[in-house]
Parts: structure tokens; C-alpha cells; sequence
DNA sequence: GCTTATTGCTTAACCGATAAAGTTAGCGGT
DNA sequence: ACCGCTAACTTTATCGGTTAAGCAATAAGC
């Protein structure tokens, strides 16, 4: 033992004069091993301070029993909210989470998901970078045959199941209500069409538009990122075209804090200036000012369903068929968006 | 490789009618392999799609170039931006994160080190939970010889090393600054005893109320966690006993958000009616109302010099030894304790 | 022309655990 | 006394790689 300082299974063996499948036998428990091995077996184990070498007990079986993480960040509400329910809902099946963090870089993604993939985790839950446009990694993962379930920032038409918020329907439930508090000029800071959060968001906002007959001025909507920066040079664009709209609809809860910092560098007032709502909260959001009316974003949901989902694709490897569970959205009404 | 859906090594040397020895080394460049059947290998290789299989390979190789980090929580700045630093620096020495939760439960905690022991991770990086005051699992990484540096919030005395931000004098720094201003009647919700963090900051408090020679009274010293919840018990604990201080200082930036919540509760304004001051920012502090004036701590060079520390021992397994590193702190002055 | 290197492979052994297939002793039944 | 059965182990093979040692063929050295 004293060779590397880890005990292993022939460590213990010799130790008591047996073979070392008897060891491994005794110490989970299997009917051949006689009571009083056992006893002593495990005596022996704890003694030496034992711990199973998981990398070799996950050689020769099929499954690692660990799942591994893609996410575009962590410092972030949702996600680090998804990724607590997710460890959760994980650790209640006996799997082990590895996270990796691609840093909304495109190309850390492809790396991480490689790695991953080296480790042999038995399965991948993924929420891609507001970047990511090749698919070539993700067909790469099906050829492969390796379960994965996208959440939250998806890529559909591969072939994987997602699990997301409803996103078209949140935004509409957001534009809809500050089109019956009496807005009529509504801008949106949306996010890339190429995302699927991008485009369903923006889908959203312009059927609540539609349906009320409401006006779509090219310079009220702002493509870009789902960052801080994003919203705050969102709000920039907007506020140099020299029409201003009375409020704007931001693609997600960083975007909108972008575009309050871009309002109060310009010694604008909300709400009575121009005023913000946004998909998405946050809980530090009851100490924004003025807080924020908000599409609320069922993290915990989405992390936890996305999990479950993939431990199952992952116990029935053979009918394993794609599903697209999308997640229901409510309005929390903050001090945003309170009537015109 | 249609077995498994995965391709191996045999599998390609069995199609190039070579030893499977020779495609190992052909992949890592050996210079036993000549150049043309490298190509051919490497061609191969990639024909099939082979991934090499970290498990394996490691389970040859004495180091499984993996870290073990293991944190009370990620839904917080600071725990957040640090873990986003030990990625970084972690990937940039070509080591993977196994990264785990405690969710501010001790047992858990001993669980996850237990499972990342297993894992045969080459060291780990740890930040214990408000509640951790049992050290047998410590002493046992420490016997099993396997590295190990807190950072943030650290367990003393059990050989390990440590890397902090300055607790003491980042306290002292935030109260000073109060007395300063004007203050004389100054409170703490302040963490438990038994850990570093709460200890440090409650000295670098006592410190700067002593030498102004100030009053310390005890119904203004409140212990408890580090979260949202503590902060807004504390203010109420505070509050009930009848006698209000002029500003509190918090121990942590969610107990403050925790008082903040708190004095709203109670319709008493910031800071007319009674001031916050607070220990450990975060970058969302612009959005809320009043900013609080709060000392910074260095979460990512924390993250990043735990992280090299760690990679350090790893390396130099023999002439190890403990070492205690202490970040500096800075204030930033926001909307809140501004004068009397 | 014979020894010694070098090149380019192959075979064997091993990492730590598990599953499958022996092996041996003791016992019961007839 | 012999057969079969079971309990309690041991031996062998395997997972997918790596390292060490072996070996044939050609090149270089004196």
C-alpha cells in the first residue's frame, strides 16, 4: 500500500492470506464469501483505509455513472440555479455530475463535450453558447450513440431532446401584459436569431404585437447576446436612434440590467421615462430598483426534468425517441411596467 | 467497434493488421512508429472516430490530470466568479474539474470527498460549509496523502494550505471607514464562530471599534450563517431587542441583502433610518438601491492562486508544504454609508 | 566481415476491479 | 462406498490503455 499511498483490493488480500476476488467479493457483499471473511475483510479494509478506485471498477463495466455538464456560464441566476437542481436530481440516481464551462465560447464547447466524452460519461446534458452555430460536435455525439438532452439553449433538428421554458409563450405572456397596461410603443432587445431562445423569444413579442395591431419599428428591435453588455449596448442603440419607445422588452433578466445601466447613464427615470420588463428573473431582482416585472424562467424544472429525462434516454438505450418538453412561464409583477 | 459504439485501439489495429501497442504509439507520436504508418494510423483513427478513453489510460498512468473542487454552493458572486477562475487556470495546466455542491451541508461535503477520493482525483481544491466542523475527513485526505488547499473558507491547523482574501483587515477596512464617517453606534451580523471567515471579520470589527474606543454592545452582535436568510433574521434579532444601531456591518453580501430585506420589511429607509455596510460585493450591487459600500474581495484571484497552489503540490508531491496566502481587499464606496 | 547501433515493430506484463468458470472440502442421501 | 450438491474460495480472462522488454532487419563502425 505503501507504493502509492492508495489501498487497493491486493493490498487487502495479502494482507489476510486470501485472493483478491474474495476481497472484492466480501466487501459488496456476495453470497460466496463466508460470514466470518467478511467481517474480517472489511475489518482489514478499514483499517487500511480503503477506497474503491472507481476509474477501474468503471472499466470493465459498461456505465461510469457520471453525466457530464455543458453550460455557457455560471455566474448567472438561471443557470446556476438549473445546476444546483441538476446535481440534485442526479445525485438521488447515484450519478455524478462533471461541469464544464464553456464561457460562451463555441470552441471551449467542442473541447469540453470531447473530454467528456474521453471520460466515457454515459451521458451529456447540454445548454450550447450564444455562439454556437456548427453542429458538427453534436452529430458527432449521436454517431457515437452517447444520450444527450439540450436544456434551456438548444439545437433542434438533430435528433436530441430538449427540455425548455416556454419561451414563445413567456414572451408573449411579457408584451401582452404591458400591452394592456396601456404601452403602446414596445422595443425589444433580443437576442441572436440563430438561438433558439433568440428567435422564440422574439416570436413571442411580435405575435403579442400583431394581435393588438400594434406598430414593429426596425429600430426598436436590437439583436444581440444574452449578456449585461449586450443589454446595455442594446439600449445605446435604441436611445441613439432618437426614438425612444416607452418601454422595452429585454431578452433575458442580464440584458435587462444592461439596459438600466444604460438608462441611468443617461439620467433617464424609470419607470417614468421609459420603462423595462424582461423574460427572466432573478431573486436578487427584489433588490433591483425599481424591480423588475418579469417572466419567471422555471430553472429548478428545467435543470431537474432535463436530468431525469437523460437518465432515462440513458437506462433505455434502445427505444430512445426524441421529446421536447417546453415548461410553462408566470408574470411576477415588480415595480416595472405598471401602467401608462 | 460496433460492440459498444465506441472504438478502441484493437479496433484499429486490427484494420491496419498492427499491434495495438504500435497504434498507441503511433497516436502519441512515439518515435518507435515510422512516419508512414503514423499517417496511416492517424488516418484510421479518425476514419473511425476513435476518442481515446481517459478511464483507461488513466488507470495505467498514476495521475488522472483531474481536480476535485468541492463548494457550499455556486448560486452566489463570489462562489460563482472563483469557480469560473479555477476552470480557467485549471484548463490552462490541461486539468479537468470535477466540480461538487455541499449545498451548505456537512455531510455532504464528506460524501463528495469520499466519491472524489474514489475518483482518484490528483488533488483537491475545497471550500467547507458554514457548518463544517467535524475534521476526520480532512485528517483522512491528509493520511491518504492526496493534496488538498482551502480557499475562502478554510479549516486551520490540519496541515493543509490555505488561500483567503485579508477577512481581518478587510473588516477592520469597512469599520474604520464607517467611524470615520461619523458612525458610532455600529452592529455586525456576523457568521458563526467556528468558522475562519466569521471569526476573521468579527476581529477585524472588535479591532476597529477598540481603537476608536468605541462602545461594543452585545444585543449589536448577531451570529449565523452567510446567506440571504441569516442576514434577515439577524437584522430582525437586532431589531426586536428595542435599541437600533446607526449602520450594520454584514458579514457577507447576501446578509446584507438579507437586511436589506429586512429594513424594507419594517419601512425604515437606507440609509436615513439606518445604514448597511458589508463585507464581499458583487457586480449586480449597481442595480440595487442603495448601493452598498462594501469591501471587495478578490473572488477570481482567490479562485485562480487556489488553483496554482494546488497544481503546485500536485507536482512537487515530496517538498510540500503548507502555505497561507492572504489576498488583499479594497472598498468600494457606493450609496450607503456616506456620513452622519 | 564481424560487431554494434538503430529503426520499427511485436509480445508480455500490468493498472485495479469485476464476471465467469474452475476447484476443493464437507455433507446428505441411498 | 459412491454420487451429487453446496459453500467458500481461487484461477483465468477482460475492460482499454501504457510501459518495458524482446526481436528481426538494415545501417554504421572499425
Amino acid at each position: 500500500m505503501a507504493k502509492s499511498g492508495q489501498v487497493t483490493l491486493t493490498d487487502i488480500a495479502h494482507r489476510l492470506n486470501v485472493s483478491k476476488v474474495t476481497v472484492s467479493k466480501a466487501l459488496r457483499d456476495h453470497p460466496d464469501i463466508g460470514t466470518e471473511t467478511k467481517r474480517l475483510v472489511r475489518e482489514m479494509a478499514r483499517e487500511l483505509g480503503y477506497t474503491p478506485n472507481f476509474i477501474a471498477r468503471n472499466l470493465s463495466a459498461k456505465s461510469t455513472q457520471t453525466i457530464g455538464l455543458v453550460v455557457p456560464k455560471i455566474a448567472h441566476h438561471f443557470f446556476a440555479t438549473a445546476i444546483e437542481a441538476i446535481y440534485s436530481a442526479a445525485s438521488e440516481s447515484n450519478y455524478e455530475i462533471i461541469m464544464t464551462v464553456s464561457q460562451e465560447r463555441a470552441e471551449n464547447e467542442v473541447k469540453h463535450i470531447e473530454t467528456l466524452l474521453a471520460m466515457r460519461v454515459d451521458g451529456l446534458l447540454v445548454s450550447v453558447t450564444e455562439h454556437t452555430k456548427s453542429t458538427a460536435i453534436f452529430e458527432w455525439v449521436r454517431d457515437k450513440g452517447v444520450p444527450l438532452v439540450f436544456f434551456d439553449r438548444t439545437i433542434n433538428g438533430l435528433g436530441f431532446s430538449t427540455v425548455t421554458a416556454d419561451d414563445a409563450g413567456g414572451a408573449y405572456l411579457a408584451v401582452h401584459h404591458a400591452i394592456r397596461q396601456g404601452y403602446t410603443k414596445i422595443a425589444h432587445v433580443a437576442g441572436y436569431a440563430y438561438t433558439n431562445v433568440g428567435r422564440k423569444r422574439m416570436a413571442g413579442y411580435q405575435r403579442a404585437l400583431r394581435e393588438a395591431g400594434l406598430e414593429m419599428r426596425a429600430e426598436w428591435v436590437v439583436k444581440g447576446g444574452f449578456g449585461e453588455q449586450a443589454g446595455h449596448e442594446g439600449f445605446k442603440q435604441i436611445h441613439r436612434s432618437g426614438n425612444l419607445p416607452e418601454i422595452i422588452f429585454a431578452v433575458s433578466y442580464p440584458v435587462a440590467l444592461g439596459i438600466y445601466a444604460g438608462i441611468f447613464e443617461t439620467n433617464l427615470s424609470i419607470p417614468d421615462d421609459i420603462d423595462v420588463i424582461s423574460f427572466g428573473g432573478s431573486h436578487e431582482n427584489k433588490f433591483v430598483s425599481p424591480a423588475i416585472t418579469c417572466v419567471d424562467q422555471p430553472a429548478e424544472e428545467i435543470g431537474r426534468t432535463a436530468t431525469e429525462l437523460l437518465l432515462q434516454e440513458i437506462a433505455s438505450a434502445a427505444e430512445r425517441r426524441e421529446q421536447h418538453l417546453v415548461l410553462p412561464t408566470h408574470l411576477i409583477v415588480g415595480d416595472t411596467c405598471v401602467g401608462k
